[in-house]
DNA sequence: AGACTGATATTCT
DNA sequence: GAATATCAGTCTA
């Protein structure tokens, strides 16, 4: 992962993203959805400006953001983008190594459910709080960009009530591992 | 299948 | 006090 593939506008790394490969100690696989946000979106978390939970979108592209979701999960972004304050929303993998240690850790069998929604994703790989600011190019972190081009679909964002009309969702066309099927 | 609910950290009002 | 970039469970049909 080179910093000028991360320094771009954020719709650009977030198609990008799409088919790299996403591993946590050697737990992870192929990213099949992700999310856009940026400073002048007022469903991002950086729209009122700097926070302590947000530091680390203001900080370097290529590290991770990861923050709470609801008070019970926890969310992946990549820092990235040519303003300060923008990062990409991780929301789905295709498992493709260590499935059993994913298993385990989500107590479900059927592979379509380890990794499909962002708190599933981060239980699956065992992201924490204690992950946020690290560099994703370096252990325990592996972030590989695509080797080969996918079908792309473009949308609206989940689960949001601010910007709802803007399509900066991407994922891959017809997965069996994207969160919702807009296939 | 779809509607509702509970869990509860962080931020904003 | 209320809202939120979520998910699993339960109820209703």
């Amino acid at each position: 992962m080179e910093p000028a593939f991360l320094s771009r506008p954020v719709t650009e790394v977030a198609r990008g993203l799409i088919g790299g490969i996403l591993l946590v100690d050697g737990v992870g696989g192929r990213i099949v959805e992700t999310e856009a946000y940026d400073r002048t979106d007022p469903a991002s978390h950086t729209f009122r400006g700097p926070t302590p939970r947000n530091a680390a979108m203001f900080g370097p592209v290529g590290r991770a953001y990861v923050y709470r979701s609801y008070g019970i999960h926890w969310c992946l972004n990549v820092v990235c983008g040519v303003e300060p304050g923008s990062a990409v929303l991780l929301r789905a993998l295709e498992p493709l190594a260590g499935i059993e240690v994913m298993r385990a850790r989500r107590g479900v069998a059927d592979p379509r459910l380890l990794c499909r929604g962002p708190g599933r994703l981060c239980q699956a790989l065992g992201i924490t709080g204690a992950l946020d600011g690290r560099a994703m190019d370096q252990p325990p972190f592996s972030l590989e960009q695509p080797g080969t081009t996918f079908e792309i679909i473009t949308g609206r964002r989940i689960g949001l009530t601010k910007g709802v009309a803007t399509e900066w969702r991407f994922a891959v066309s017809g997965s069996a591992y994207v969160s919702r099927g807009a296939n």
